[in-house]
DNA sequence: ACAGGTTTTCGTCCCATAGTCTAAAACCTC
DNA sequence: GAGGTTTTAGACTATGGGACGAAAACCTGT
């Protein structure tokens, strides 16, 4: 999945297993990661037609060239399909609140204002730019890169640049409820 | 995983693929739900043998009989097992606190201790009856149950009784961190 | 019967985190 | 320099959960 053009956008592509070809190389070939951000398992299930498929959700960054021959999920996408992309959708939105997966969608750096348009897009509803930042910050999940970016044509104060201190997938809260005493 | 002696308690078993048989049906058979109350999929892998495998985790509650040949986790189980069972015990303990995943660990009728003390094993760490009670009641995952159990030899208040207003999995918790706003 | 101990239950206070709102800062164009 | 725009910072509020203590309801022993 990845964030295009300001929207949600999901890529898929099958990849299949050769004849004679061993488990554990269609395994690595299925999910070579490539420019892909960040990769997780989802589940295993048995296709209608027979076969046994274990499917991927992986992230990639804006302006990453793809390789490869995906193809965009849309209205003509097989109900199937589409089923698998709603859950990796659900997946997505649950792990921006609690994770800092936000690295799998943005670009190296980027301003508070552009983090925020991704994860609009990516979770569907408004979000305050300021909480965004405090929050992800008191996380510990951003850090200040020196510099600004310059203002557009109609003005504005610089925006100071941010990036992600992690780039890899980790969860930044232990869950309030039920959390150990001290 | 059950909670067995006021210890959190994993059990193993393997279910291969018999020769002939179709995935589906080999798949039907190993996940054979029977007397657990609650059944996950983990994570698909291929094994130093080179075998595919998919791994599934299931809850038992107190009291129940569990058939076919389980054996339980001990010093003696091999690593790349007891891997697999970290995995599932951290995920029991963060579906724990925001789910209502306590349902597939106690059994149908309980008090406030009782359900505190499959709590306490779970998560490894102390927990405070009083918060857990306000918590799950006000999430609704809680409902009272007509009548008291008796005290014990000691004494003590009559303690009411509750079940889960669900059997079913359920999310209770949207994530505070950036809830749509209202 | 009553004193003392036990377990459960309820209420209050406190703290941490996140949402809301407003103002200030820093830039643009006209 | 006036007015508009975007970003940034601060104060206030709401919510959810941990800590603590007291009351309720029961037991046993004298």
């Amino acid at each position: 999945m990845r964030v295009h053009g300001g929207r949600l956008e999901a890529l898929l592509r099958r990849v299949g297993r050769l004849p004679g070809e061993s488990l554990a190389r269609a395994l690595e070939r299925a999910i070579e990661v490539g420019q892909l951000a960040h990769l997780e398992q989802l589940e295993t299930r048995i296709l209608r037609d027979g076969t046994l498929a274990t499917v991927y959700l992986g992230f990639a960054r804006p302006g990453t060239e793809l390789t490869g021959d995906w193809r965009v999920v849309g209205t003509r996408t097989p109900p199937e399909e589409r089923e698998l992309v709603g859950a990796a959708q659900a997946r997505l939105r649950a792990k921006l609140s609690y994770t800092n997966l936000g690295f799998a969608l943005a670009p190296e750096v980027f301003t508070i204002s552009e983090l925020r348009e991704l994860y609009v897009a990516a979770l569907g509803h408004d979000v305050s730019a300021t909480n965004l930042q405090r929050v992800l910050l008191r996380r510990g999940a951003l850090e200040r890169v020196d510099g600004h970016r310059a203002p557009g044509r109609t003005g504005g104060r610089p925006a100071a640049l941010f990036r992600f201190a992690s780039q890899r997938l980790e969860v930044t809260d232990e869950f309030a409820a039920l959390r150990p005493p001290r």
